[in-house]
DNA sequence: TATTGTTATACTCTATAACTATA
DNA sequence: TATAGTTATAGAGTATAACAATA
């Protein structure tokens, strides 16, 4: 069948990688300094999740504590976002994208993603709702718990 | 308008991380030895393109030739790949994928099929085709020219 | 000269282990 | 003791520049 749960597993592992392939290209040719993708990602998210401690990001992106830590010093030095203790916990710290990172988030997100759509553009507007109906699907497949307890409380 | 080329941009932006991040724990946590996901890739191109050149799978895989070459010689250190020299033009690398590796490529792929496969088992069918129409829509968009290229030759 | 690949070097991202500070 | 985060260290994957071998 051509639609069995493996067959379609076996598409999205051939395809994934070619898409992805395509993103970071697009985001880290970005003018100006630009952004690699997990730097990207974890602006993204700080955006969207203003006050998120570092376990917070590293949980939502899947990488340890370390590693996190190690990311976010770069974008502090780059000052594209804060690093705070949490005065209610002090071992927390509370991070924030600055004005800087935001506008550069920005600058990045639309680069990336008009380069994408302009690929989209030569699609019929039904495959374009096809591709659409898809990511959604594949959104609430891939969301982490985390992700989804976060969203609850801000 | 919901689908429009740069919404649908924004939501595969979204959307591929979080699916790639899955993709990336299931190939890493298979058994035995496990395959890094580039590994994984370069394997498997090399297994539907017997006899490639490292220019080939460099260019495939969208990184730069030494590059490829490191990772070409990690594999060919734990016995996964040969790479010997082609005799009608000794500069080219004619790799290729061994039993060994075969068998390995093929055990990491049906165990990151699977695991995706059981995530899709809960959806319904019309959802998986839906599905499958995307990657079937992303595939053609983002294939790049070399890839069509030696497929023509292959 | 042009092409194919490797070596040298460096940077980013990732991890595990050990540590500090706070609760 | 347990939790949040950092530091120390190491390994994989990536890149650019310089080189070697072959065409």
């Amino acid at each position: 069948m051509a639609t069995s749960p493996a067959t379609v597993a076996g598409q999205v592992i051939d395809v994934m990688p070619l898409v992805m392939r395509s993103i970071r290209a697009q985001v880290r040719q970005h003018r100006t300094p630009g952004l690699s993708l997990p730097q990207f990602r974890t602006l993204g998210f700080l955006d969207q999740h203003a006050g998120a401690s570092l376990s917070d990001v590293a949980e939502h992106l899947g990488v340890t504590l370390p590693s996190m830590s190690k990311m976010v010093d770069s974008l502090v030095e780059e000052k594209l976002v804060t690093r705070e203790f949490d005065a209610a916990d002090r071992r927390r710290m509370i991070l924030d994208v600055t004005p800087r990172g935001r506008s550069l988030l920005i600058a990045a997100r639309a680069d990336a993603q008009a380069d994408l759509a302009h690929m989209f553009e030569t699609l019929p507007a039904s495959k374009r709702a096809t591709l659409s109906e898809a990511m959604d699907i594949l959104r609430l497949l891939f969301r982490s718990e985390r992700e989804t307890a976060l969203e609850n409380i801000k």
